[in-house]
DNA sequence: CGGAATCCTCTTCGATACTG
DNA sequence: CAGTATCGAAGAGGATTCCG
């Protein structure tokens, strides 16, 4: 089930790589897939300016290479979700680093037609924690285009930091606040102090682990 | 002097780096100035398959988005040489993760139209250095297709291991081997002692540097 | 409605040839 | 040596249609 597809031919891994994930949008389909499994349709509209037919191809090609896995989905009446397999988990480091070099283009804000998502933005919490401490957050950011409240989950030990969308488990806090408020905090230098201020967060739970987490993510209190 | 280039229109750091250097070659090139500046005709003599006209692109675009730089060489006669520039150079992250993640798909060995070149298996020793000290290793490498004997020049430091080929500056050490067996030892687990036992690698210099060059690049010794 | 396949157009890429 | 020019092929974007 090989492809007849483009290859740069070199005895190289960062060739070999990108051979596996080099072409266009693949990475991206990966990035959503870090989140959380998605179906089929949830990527078609987070990934605006994909085509159908090239979702499909890039997902059955991912698939041959066993980056993805598409799951029987029994719980809701759809048909499957497509979910990162533990090889496909593994390009967590290139996404990230891709973000941690990007964050220079973002400085400047959103251009006109550019799409927001804050999950997007969730992301660098995966490159910020250096704390020793273990535990769960969730999240609830309101105030998007939609107005509707978005619900992320946040585990975090020293090895390694997961974030979930819809997730509802049980956490250690509940913290809501805006996206905006959120964009300000990671990506504008905000303080958190000035967003304390204005009552801009709400933080229910053991508020400890709260404080916890925004030091060792490197948020600033001040 | 912007494009009218293709984009994701994404607020989002990993698709806005992707919008950077997302295209065909782009990080090769990238890969390539990782190890030293190079000529027009150098890279376009190691990137095998790419086009002039499409290096010539690649290249402007970058040199546009302050990634490299075109410097005058006055010392050959040669016009310039382009090479990675300050904020290029932090590309460095994203082209490792991706050679990290590329590894698997190097252990079964070179397809047979395969390109060969014991640069970018050098680049591998950037990932793997663990030590506190700090030194420089001389490595000449013979026995490429061409029989050419290739010098680099490895200075590595807690912080940072800097790899420049053609360079012959005072080191510490001088490492002979061959590229194959440096192939045998970085990829496919070979034991030093095996090789040691066949005289394969000839040292000069302080041993010692050499030997802790070796652990802490967490080469087997047994 | 979720999950594609089709048709068509436009852009990008690759191969070769050519020029300052 | 350092690129342009040209042209056909492959890939990507957009809209629509099809199937279960």
């Amino acid at each position: 089930m090989s492809e007849r597809k483009r290859h740069y031919h070199q005895f190289c891994s960062v060739a070999r790589a990108l051979d596996v994930v080099g072409e266009r949008w693949s990475l991206l389909i990966i990035r959503e897939l870090l989140l959380g499994p998605r179906r089929y349709s949830d990527l078609l509209a987070r990934l605006k300016g994909i085509t159908p037919n090239l979702l499909a191809k890039r997902l059955a090609d991912m698939e041959c290479h066993d980056l993805i896995t598409k799951q029987q989905h029994s719980s809701i009446g759809s048909t499957h979700v497509y979910e990162l397999s533990e090889v496909g988990r593994e390009l967590e480091p290139v996404v990230l680093s891709l973000g941690r070099f990007g964050i220079r283009y973002m400085l400047s804000g959103p251009k006109d037609d550019d799409l927001m998502d804050i999950g997007w933005g969730l992301l660098v919490l995966k490159l910020r924690y250096q704390g020793q401490k273990s535990g769960t957050i969730t999240l609830l950011l309101d105030g998007d285009a939609d107005a509707v409240i978005q619900c992320y989950q946040v585990k975090f030990s020293p090895s390694y930091v997961d974030i979930r969308h819809g997730q509802h488990w049980a956490s250690d806090v509940v913290v809501s606040l805006s996206v905006l408020d959120y964009r300000r905090l990671a990506f504008q230098g905000a303080s958190l102090a000035e967003l304390n201020a204005k009552n801009k967060i709400k933080v229910e739970g053991q508020q400890k682990k709260w404080l916890h987490f925004l030091v060792s993510f490197g948020f600033e209190l001040e």
